[in-house]
RNA sequence: GGCCCUAUCGUCUAACGGUUAGGACGGAAGCUUCUCAAGCUUUAAAUCGGGGUUCGAUUCCCCGUAGGGUCACCA
């Protein structure tokens, strides 16, 4: 029997996380699942300075919203007396040592603790890479901590995951060369190395690594964009790793089933808003009525009075808006606001700029309108009002009938067919309408 | 610059030595209900270069080139 499979997300609460952070997340926590392992999150903190909370806390909240729920959550500061302990040990063994020196730029101490490097060639196992070997002698007596109850970065990272037991380290390939000093200290704590699965960077449009000093956007942006989750994980997880097949939309329950450390590639992707968007669309296909309504009024709250056409519109909303901000945005900018008010109707628009005849038009209108009151209240829908008028327009010329129709229902230059803005109105508006529309022409 | 990683359409990627190099996003064109959106159909678009190995290289090896990462008392 394996040890079981425990990985690890270790985000330093320094900023807002990007998408590029999020994505190894996603990796560590999908590839944990899949094994029916362990997901650990790991605040690192050590820096004193630049640890906030309210980073911490947006990282907590964003992985929960995104679904990639822990099994265990910890702040690495809470584990100092480990790391002082094993520093001392280090020290002891004459691995480590304090070094004296002068303090070069503001804030540094006279007196920190260096690691003894043993100028070897390091040579390990990656995943995803095979073998990669470095001679570390280049890197001289490192520092591993500020003093005994400060580690620092490297020192802290090889306790925390051989107490945890982490089996797999799946992070970025910037770390590829952190990787021969952790090995060291490893080796001189007599700890077993963990297998490595370096992920390939993620770039932005600038093919420089995802950096929010060159304008990548926090991922919360998207969430407060409405953006979904699961839209989010999708497009994330195919950043960079590839199941078999050509499917492409995936719940986060099939990605687990999916996944596999060796689909994963081995180059740096360029993070695309783009299909990001087209993935957000169509997870929100998938939603039921319920459940993109619910989404829909979070959204509004606090953005104006929710309209009472609302639920009607909703199919329409669906397949015009590509996020909730969007669908929101249709909402206030009053997209189809021409379903509530009255519209006013001009002779420019309903003769599309002169192009039509007025006289025609009004007669084509008044046609329309004869053959549409002889629908009953419960045949006013889409497909009915289509059958009444298609073969009256056809037969006169669909824009000629058509754009006067459109234009006398809604208002506007553009907008949604007759046909469904006709049956969101009823018939009696619709009708209204239809004649205020002749009327002026 | 040293060290390390990488290299298929614009982008995300498929093809574990033999394919007309496939799919998706985006683009273009057409169709569907006049406009907009969506949908459908069609279409353009790629193996970085040079050497090997092999009957045969996108695939394996080497050398270039290009891009990226990293060289902190940050993680």
């Amino acid at each position: 029997m394996n040890k079981k499979v425990v990985t690890r997300f270790a985000p330093s609460p320094t900023g807002l996380l990007h998408g590029g952070n999020y994505r190894t997340a996603v990796f560590a926590y999908l590839f944990a699942k899949k094994e029916g392992g362990e997901f650990i999150v790991r605040i690192e903190d050590t820096d004193k300075e630049r640890s906030k909370k309210e980073y911490e806390d947006n990282i907590v909240e964003t992985l929960e919203w995104l679904g990639l729920t822990e099994d265990r959550r910890f702040r690495q500061s809470e584990h100092v007396a480990r790391h002082t302990k094993e520093l001392e040990r280090l020290i002891k063994n004459g691995a480590a040592y304090v070094s004296k020196e002068e303090a070069v730029t503001e804030g540094q101490r006279s007196e920190v603790i260096r690691f003894k490097n043993p100028n070897v060639e390091v040579t390990f196992k990656d995943v995803i890479r095979g073998e990669i070997t470095m001679n570390t002698t280049d890197l001289g007596d490192f520092v591993i901590a500020r003093s005994l109850q400060e580690p620092v970065f490297h020192l802290a990272v090889v306790v925390d995951d051989a107490d945890e037991g982490v089996t797999h380290v799946i992070r970025g390939e910037d770390h590829i060369s952190n990787t021969p000093r952790q090995i060291l200290i490893q080796r001189a704590l007599g700890y077993s190395t963990p297998l490595y699965a370096h992920l390939p960077l993620v770039l932005g449009s600038d093919r420089t690594k995802l950096s929010k000093r060159r304008g990548a956007r926090a991922l919360t942006e998207y969430r407060n964009e409405g953006y979904l989750p699961s839209a989010l994980i999708n497009y994330l997880a195919f950043l960079g790793w590839h199941p078999e097949g050509e499917k492409e939309i995936y719940s986060i329950e099939e990605l687990v089933e999916a996944f596999t450390l060796e689909r994963i590639q081995k180059s740096a992707g360029i993070f695309d808003e783009v299909k990001l968007s087209w993935f957000n669309h169509e997870h929100m296909k998938l939603l039921s009525d319920d459940v993109f309504l619910a989404v829909l009024q979070m959204h509004m709250k606090g953005k104006g009075v929710i309209p009472s056409y609302l639920t009607k519109v909703l199919p329409l909303l669906r397949e015009r808006a590509a996020t909730f901000a969007q669908a929101v945005s249709f909402m206030e900018s009053g997209e189809f606001s021409f379903l509530d008010d009255s519209v006013t109707h001009t002779r420019e628009l309903l003769l599309q700029n002169g192009k039509l005849d007025a006289s025609f038009t009004s007669a084509h209108l008044q046609a329309v309108r004869g053959l549409l009151a002889e629908l009953s209240n419960e045949a006013f829908t889409s497909e009915k009002i289509k059958n009444a008028v298609f073969p009256y327009a056809t037969e006169a010329g669909r824009g000629a009938v058509l754009w006067p129709l459109r234009t006398a229902l809604s208002g506007k230059e553009k907008s949604p067919d007759p046909f469904s803005i006709a049956s969101i109105l009823g018939k009696e508006k619709t009708l209204r309408r239809i004649e205020e529309a002749a009327k002026i022409l």
